[in-house]
RNA sequence: GCCCCCGUAGCCCAAUGGCAGAGGCAGGCGACUUAAAAUCGCUCGAGUGUCGGUUCGAGUCCGACCGGGGGUACCA
């Protein structure tokens, strides 16, 4: 390898004095020069221990792994701001620093080009989104490549190309071909895993597994169409008419995951409404547990991990079955999942939600039980006569809301009574039944037992509709009849919660949940249980840019997996696709999927070898959602040009390893999971994708596909990078880059553009705002590495931190200073001299030294800036900067202005580039002191400073400190005591 | 409403429970320049959001409150 150092930019004007400054041109030569060095020697390829790329003799001359990874980028069509690069920058960063410990690192980027806004752009530009999606990639990889990120770019690849999306489909149909047996034992001994889909046919035809709802069938007399519908409800990726989250605005479905608060769409904000449609699922409640329990092992921020177990909701209860007198006068049952088994006694009525299916049965023919509350009617007075009318009336009153009317009308309570009676089964107490929307159909059973008393929503009901409170809980036993002017859910002991069967009287909760549950169980009333709030993953989409489905149906019905062999199936050319658009509040318009208009692809005849010849088929055509391509990258980044497999398995187990200990703070007895060793990236994902590629990934692992058991071992969110935004008096935005700061009158700064006073405001980098900022700017006035250190010293990698432009120049003044200190800026001459720096000087550089270690492994990068910035500044102030500080400084910079420092170290007389270069290493017998300082403090206040030997004793410190005559003064009526931190402080406290 | 994170100088941010300041921006003064920009040197600057507690000692730990940001929301 040679790298002699590049030729400096030619002086232009004659009037230059300082042809060697490092200017932003001369930067820009730099950088581009040994960009291309870079690219021509493959400087950043890491090799590979098997494969079609194994490189083993290299691996073994390489320390040890390390694989990093940033967040899949989505090629957008406006281009990068100078937030986007952020994370980029700090991964870049960190690999660079661990190549020069001599690890063999892999840093690749590719590309999440199908989905939405990719084809909605190329819809806007009436432009196939191939053609959109490759421009806008190329336009991102030059804004990459000029930033001089170190990427093994032989990795790099699209979810768009072939080969990938090959392996896409390859997955999805490992995860068809499996199903869930949860009483299946694991390798580490715990229970649950997913086997082959062949399995179980075995286990059904054997007889060892009953068929569900069966009737006591052989498998062999079911006719195929029936065995296959068997088989779907056992598979891991399967179709099922239910309520999905329809969005005529988009077109298509989305997951609940994709749905906002508000029921609208995350993205372009479009009305959402429920609709009963068969589609594509995954059955990720399979795996709840796991991927609840297995965030222990990981080293994630507490942050996200709260917000998967939220989205998880795993809550630990009971599921009851109240009797129940059913319209028709006969005896039935609704069953309730509760959370608090022990308050049964204190409930005082049952609530079903509008749409539950036991809501027919439960209202009884004819007029109002003898009694009945007014205002138990319903609120129309004209369906109010018999409880059919008013339930009928409260349903479709329900059924009619949107999210939006549910959320403003906020937690006022609306219900209607359904005339039936349910009997409390520990207290014999017969109660009402209403129903009411407070209670959802989605979670639990779609009923609860309300326990006004300890529930806020029960109490609000009850408060309304004059319903009795009863207390079944109180801080202590002696407050058992205290009123109960609001709800209490403290912490206390059961009270009035005792019948002839069982008492739980005086226990604490979670003990009286036990025993209760124990006698539920005992008397077949109830039995202790877990509920979840997370749903099946919504895996299908109605858009033409997605990976189609490797699925194909019979004439019965009956779906086929697309022969492996036949992989890709490819998205065919459509003569139209853009989507059937509908107006976005059509609540009853239909999906209509793009590639169904395509019958020639469609339709196709075909012999799987099953005997029963060439038949007909037709192909699915929803297409998967985006997030399925980038559920999977950072595996196929370990092993891109493998035919044979997504991943070699020994290239998965290199990479991905598992590490000898596992992460800070696991529980004891975590085995470390494995996966990548750092994943940055923001927190927008931190449920959506993070929950799915750990769904998909411990498939792959269950299936004998992957050896580490979580796909992130450790991940790191950072914040993001904001920017002021200007509005004018109309409050439209103004562009926030020709808005000039002036002061005010009161000293306030005042903000003018045009002429005009504008606003200011903070918020996300964008066109919106008008306040976005290209890297090709920062490229132009200051060059990418003063851009790079410049965004790593902000602030810390997870804070959000204003983008100002103005300070940027602080960076640049760094890199030239510590430039001047190495090239003479008159004469390119090199300046340093094989010197000795000082005492001091050595001691700082290994202080430094051993700092910036630190803080770049911990990623602090601001501070390890700050550290380099600090002992540049001691060497700016020498007349001969020492060839050893400076050469430790080239190097120690080197991983944040990766450019600058090669220029540098050539010119300091070495060949082989800093890529590789050693790390410096902090020699602790340099960093020695002569005199410190010690503080004298006085009660804790600081009072003198005495200069000592850094190795001076205790005892010798305290008689020292103890004769100052500030001390002598402050102690004159005695001492208490004498802290002595040697050899830094020293604490006096007198009488 | 609930949960999480953050409040240090005009601004961005440092500070294993031990002298509140590492670094940068802005400001001020000076040098260079015919002048300006750029550059260089020097310099000014807060007692850590508020109140209380623990401690010999609190920016740091604990509690309450205030302000900002994020998540979530009738989840039984």
């Amino acid at each position: 390898m040679s790298q002699a150092p590049i030729t400096p930019s030619t002086p232009t004007a004659s009037a230059n004095e300082t042809p060697f400054r490092y200017t932003a041109a001369m930067a820009r030569d730099i950088e581009i020069a040994w960009q291309d060095r870079w690219e021509e020697e493959g400087t950043f390829n890491a090799p590979n221990p098997a494969g079609p790329w194994a490189e083993p003799e290299k691996v073994g001359a390489l320390g040890q792994k390390l694989l990093v990874l940033d967040m899949f980028p989505y090629p957008s069509g406006v281009g990068l701001h100078v937030g986007h690069p952020l994370g980029y920058i700090a991964t870049d960063v960190y690999s660079r620093f661990h190549r020069m410990l001599g690890k063999n690192v892999l840093h690749a980027l590719g590309y999440d080009a199908f989905g939405l806004p990719a084809e909605q752009y190329a819809v806007q530009t009436g432009q196939h989104p191939r053609k959109t999606t490759e421009e806008n990639m190329t336009n991102m990889r030059r804004q990459l490549r000029r930033l001089g990120l170190g990427f093994d770019n032989r990795r790099t690849f699209a979810t768009i190309d072939e080969d990938y999306y090959r392996w896409t489909q390859w997955i999805f149909l490992q995860i068809w071909d499996a199903w869930y047996d949860a009483d299946a034992v694991r390798a580490d001994g715990a229970k649950g895993r997913a086997r082959p889909i062949s399995e179980l046919v075995a286990e059904l035809e054997s007889g060892e597994r009953a068929i569900p709802d069966g009737d006591g069938r052989a498998w062999a007399d079911l006719g195929s169409t029936e065995q296959a519908k068997v088989l779907d409800g056992f598979r891991l990726a399967y179709t099922d008419e239910a309520p999905v989250n329809w969005c005529p605005g988009l077109g298509t479905v989305l997951s609940n995951e994709e749905v906002t608060n508000e029921g609208r769409s995350e993205r372009g904000n479009y009305p959402v409404f429920r609709r009963n449609l068969s589609q594509w699922k995954m059955r990720i409640t399979a795996y709840a547990d796991r991927l609840a329990d297995d965030l222990d092992g990981v080293d994630w921020p507490e942050k996200v991990k709260l917000m998967q177990r939220n989205w998880i909701g795993r809550s630990h209860g009971a599921r009851v079955t109240f009797p129940v007198v059913l319209g028709t006068g006969e005896t039935g049952g609704i069953e309730v999942f509760t959370t608090r088994p022990d308050t049964i006694f204190g409930a005082t009525f049952m609530v079903i939600a509008p749409e539950h299916p036991l809501v027919d049965s439960l209202v009884p023919e004819g007029a109002w039980p003898e009694g009945t509350h007014d205002d138990w009617k319903g609120q129309h007075a004209a369906a109010s006569a018999t409880p059919k009318e008013a339930v009928a009336a409260y349903r479709l009153a329900a059924s009619r809301k949107s999210e939006v009317e549910r959320q403003t009308e906020g937690k006022d309570k609306t219900g209607v009574f359904t005339g039936s009676f349910a009997t409390n089964p520990l207290t014999g107490q017969s109660i009402p039944v209403f129903v009411a929307d407070y209670v959802l159909m989605g979670y639990g059973t779609g009923a609860i037992m309300a326990v006004p008393g300890h529930d806020e929503r029960d109490f609000e009901y009850a408060s309304k509709f004059s319903i009795p409170i009863v207390r079944v809980v109180a801080p202590t036993a002696e407050q058992a009849d205290m009123p109960l002017t609001e709800w209490f859910v403290g912490d206390g002991v059961a009270v009035n919660s005792a019948n002839d069967a069982v008492s739980l009287d005086g226990l604490g909760i979670d003990d009286a949940k036990a025993r209760i549950i124990a006698h539920l169980e005992a008397g077949g009333i109830g039995h202790g249980t877990i509920n979840y709030r997370i749903r099946d993953w919504l895996f299908s989409r109605q858009r033409y840019w997605g990976e189609p489905f490797p699925i194909m149906y019979d004439e019965d019905g009956v779906a086929y997996a697309v022969p492996e062999e036949q992989l890709p199936l490819t998205l065919p050319d459509v003569p139209d696709y853009s989507p059937k658009t509908f107006d976005p509040d059509d609540a009853q318009s239909s999906p209509e999927p793009p590639l169904s208009r395509v019958p020639e692809w469609v339709n196709v005849e075909m012999d799987l070898g099953d005997g029963r010849g060439l038949r007909r088929f037709r192909r699915e055509t929803n297409t998967m959602p985006n997030w399925a391509g980038s559920c999977w990258y950072y595996l196929r980044y370990l092993d891109p040009a493998n035919h044979d497999a997504l991943v070699d398995p020994e290239n998965e187990r290199y990479w991905m390893a598992r590490h000898a200990e596992p992460v800070a703070g696991a529980p004891a007895g975590t085995r470390d999971p494995g996966g990548v060793d750092l994943y940055v990236g923001g927190v927008e994902h931190a449920v959506l994708h993070l929950l799915y590629a750990r769904f998909w990934h411990k498939v792959l692992f269950d299936l004998g596909h992957v050896s580490s058991e979580e796909p992130f071992r450790k991940y790191f969110s950072q914040g993001y990078i904001q920017a002021w935004a200007y509005t004018d008096s109309r409050g439209q935005y103004v562009p926030a880059s020709e808005v000039r700061e002036e002061p005010g009158k009161d000293g306030e700064p005042t903000f003018v553009w045009e002429g005009q006073l504008v606003n200011r405001e903070y918020g996300k980098i964008g066109k919106s705002l008008k306040n976005s900022v290209s890297p090709d700017e920062m490229y132009d006035a200051y060059g990418a590495d003063t851009f790079r250190v410049y965004e790593m010293s902000m602030g810390p990698l997870e804070l959000s931190k204003p983008w100002e432009i103005r300070a940027v120049v602080g960076s640049q003044r760094f890199l030239q200073r510590l430039w001047r200190n190495v090239v003479d800026e008159e004469t390119g001459a090199v300046r340093v001299a094989d010197v000795s720096p000082d005492q001091a000087l050595t001691t700082q550089l290994h202080q430094t030294i051993a700092g910036v270690r630190e803080d770049y492994e911990g990623l602090r990068f601001n501070t390890a800036i700050a550290k380099l910035i600090e002992l540049n500044n001691a060497v700016t102030k020498l007349d001969v900067p020492p060839r050893e500080v400076v050469e430790a400084l080239v190097l120690m910079l080197a991983p944040v202005a990766p450019h600058i420092a090669e220029e540098m170290w050539a010119r300091l007389g070495h060949d082989g580039g800093v890529a590789y270069a050693a790390f410096p290493v902090s020699d602790p017998a340099k960093i020695v002191e002569s005199q410190v300082t010690c503080v004298v403090q006085i009660k804790g206040k600081v009072r003198d400073r005495v200069d000592v030997a850094p190795d001076i004793s205790e005892d010798e410190l305290r008689e020292l400190v103890l004769a100052r005559d500030k001390v002598r003064a402050a102690t004159a009526n005695g001492i208490r005591t004498v802290i002595v931190r040697a050899p830094k402080l020293v604490n006096v406290v007198p009488l």
